[in-house]
DNA sequence: CGACACATGTAACACGTTACATGATTTG
DNA sequence: CAAATCATGTAACGTGTTACATGTGTCG
């Protein structure tokens, strides 16, 4: 969906050809997901498919073919401007998918898990740790912003692992309880 | 990929028959994300062409038909529980891309857009608090871990909404001080 | 010349997801 | 009997994603 409604909203500044496309995207977001050229030219069939983007006119001297939106590509980006994302709803969550499946099975040590598991993500916060700082240096408020989303969102993983690490323990020892009782 | 997996961890447990999987898999992980029982088969279908699973033998007396790993079925999932689920490099976060577009764009007002999505997730917000409630009250280990988790980013959504106000309202502040200097 | 960046595009696949078709069994 | 639940499955679509084919222009 992204990747969709992200063409869309850089051809509402104006008419773009593929290759544009794919520079714009990727340095509007901070270059944080590489974006494969490939697939700025599917989408953008598709979108064509759709009634939302047209070509704007023959090709430049240069063989560029720009896009353009059409009425109902322009409504479409209007209404992502205007409807929130709706994060929760989104797709599954494969960690907790994982760590709900784990404490239901038998044989899984779910400490393991949690501890494999909060080693990456932190790893992954320090990763994202420098690269804040890299962004702050070179005053790219774009990737900054992006940086840090994913840097409030790992920080709320190691979180909730910490957390579900007490609940599992909680619920062990009240388990063991019951059993001696 | 959490279908794919969730019905391989779900195997490695004994053989079970496609609404069994369904069943299981929405009991297991709380039931916050139900699943279309034409997925199960669609997915199962997929993993015995890929032979990670097979059917076991045939069709009981009520027309049941088990499915069962492989030997690289029960290595997928062995993998699965001994690898970090990588959230970072996973899909691109909309809400991310979204705002660092609005940035980038002259005639989008951010302020209007962040507020919108505030209340859309502070209303998540409140709704996961109510589910949570309940999770606890019903003793729903699992159920309770997946509210949490999605409580948890939530969470740092509204926090980091708050954040991307500020900076931006700063680097706004800064414009204007450049401008005028 | 040869390597590299620019530029467009297609074919193919993965996964998720739904709508539909079909039939057996149970139950009010 | 009619409706609901159990049960299996297929067809089709949407989005993401990559690998490949093809050609132009530029620069060391």
């Amino acid at each position: 969906m992204s990747v969709k409604q992200g063409i869309l909203a850089l051809l509402s500044e104006g008419p773009m050809y593929g290759f544009q496309l794919r520079a714009e995207f990727e340095k509007r977001t901070g270059g944080t997901w590489p974006l494969n050229v490939g697939q700025v030219y599917t989408t953008l069939s598709r979108l064509q498919r759709d009634g939302l983007v047209l070509t704007a006119g023959e090709p430049d001297a240069e063989g560029r073919i720009a896009y353009q939106l059409t009425g109902s590509g322009a409504g479409e980006v209007r209404n992502w401007w205007l409807s929130p994302v709706d994060s929760g709803d989104d797709s599954r969550d494969e960690l907790a998918i994982k760590l709900a499946l784990a404490v239901s099975l038998a044989d899984i040590d779910i400490k393991d898990i949690i501890q494999t598991q909060r080693a990456t993500t932190i790893q992954h916060l320090q990763d994202l740790t420098r690269l804040k700082k890299q962004a702050e240096a070179e005053g790219d408020l774009a990737w900054q912003l992006v940086v840090d989303k994913l840097s409030f969102t790992a920080e709320a993983e190691t979180r909730w692992l910490d957390h579900v690490e007490t609940i599992v323990s909680n619920a062990a020892a009240k388990q063991a309880a019951g059993s001696k009782a």
